[in-house]
DNA sequence: GTCTATAGGTTGATAGAC
DNA sequence: GTCTATCAACCTATAGAC
């Protein structure tokens, strides 16, 4: 059964009508997560979109290359929202829930590259440079909760590093559930974990 | 390169010395969280522990079989667990608490086999079961929450099938970066988590 | 130890829109 | 005729079956 994913038509485009790169990529993202980068056959891919294996190479030269762009665009949105938030001058606790919200909105908007760079295991050097990018992402929030902690704006008895790792676990475990179409809007959703990683589920007494 | 898995010596065996089926299951769900259930094969399996591939099939009928068992394994003792908070007769908040801790301690000593559980796809009927199975735990954990939000143990503005959900992403990130004989333990690990959880980061403060 | 299927990847020519 | 996307056939290496 071939599904043909028609292209999101921004500018029309010249020559023969069909698959561009992104389309490929597209495709070739959700196979991945369904099945796993090394169970998925480029042969699946071209099934997919309903062409043959070798009009695939003619969008990318192999598939790690599929994965790279994948995981480059997660990789990117990341760092770039996370550059918006520390060039924004704000105080740390608002850069925190900027961060917070922003790491929500990639994760919808980028959901299948996202869940990809997430579900990673490190069998290739591609994978672990995806993974050390990611870890530098890591660190770089976990300072902006340490700044957050010394300002006083958190708790005292929490370790910085090991609520950053909680939280964002929180947050990353939105790809498990998250389906474009849901009844919650990004928005919304980030405003639930601020509420729920900021206040906690007790009632505030008094 | 092979690497001798010893199975857990508890008792001494008689007969040949060698793997038993809990070694190959091992063996098994360590390459299928490393390299996913479908592009592991059973010459992978047989080559981590030494052994021949034949050798496998004396232990278990199929590469499914191996799958089968992990699974059961890390549900039945989320099931157990869950079982055990809910014939306590506690609060509804104190079987929560239960049921967080006891969750982080299921995740840590059946670390390999619930992460296996947690990257599930659903791509053949047993995978499907098995998310079937775990739906049906999430959906008793939500009525527990439910339960304790009806007491007035929790705040009123967050819908409790929601909070379940961000809570247990919260816990089962766990798996992302615990690894055995790590600085924390599983009780300090469920301190925190119910710490976090149930206040937040935000100081409690007038 | 041989046989077969399948993997990733290549080649060179072609189809269709402008 | 230019541009993009496509295809059938092919190559080489390897992994599973017997």
């Amino acid at each position: 059964m071939t599904t043909m994913t028609q292209h999101s038509t921004t500018a029309p485009r010249r020559g023969r009508p069909g698959n561009d790169r992104g389309d490929v990529i597209t495709a070739a993202v959700s196979l991945f997560n369904q099945h796993g980068y090394e169970a998925t056959t480029v042969g699946m891919i071209a099934e997919q979109l309903g062409v043959s294996k070798s009009a695939i190479y003619h969008h990318v030269a192999s598939k790690e290359e599929l994965l790279a762009s994948a995981l480059d665009r997660a990789l990117s949105s990341l760092e770039g929202m996370l550059e918006t938030a520390n060039s924004s001058g704000r105080s740390p606790l608002e850069r925190l829930e900027y961060v917070l919200r922003g790491t929500v909105q990639v994760l919808i908007d980028d959901l299948e590259s996202v869940t990809l760079l997430l579900r990673l295991r490190g069998n290739t050097d591609l994978e672990r440079q995806a993974l050390q990018r990611r870890r530098n992402f890591n660190v770089a929030v976990a300072e902006l909760v340490t700044e957050a902690d010394d300002t006083g704006a958190l708790r005292a008895d929490i370790d910085p590093s090991v609520a950053t790792r909680y939280v964002f676990g929180m947050v990353n475990s939105i790809t498990e559930w998250y389906r474009p179409g849901g009844a919650l809007s990004a928005e919304q959703i980030g405003d639930q974990i601020v509420n729920l990683v900021f206040n906690g589920l007790r009632p505030r007494s008094h």
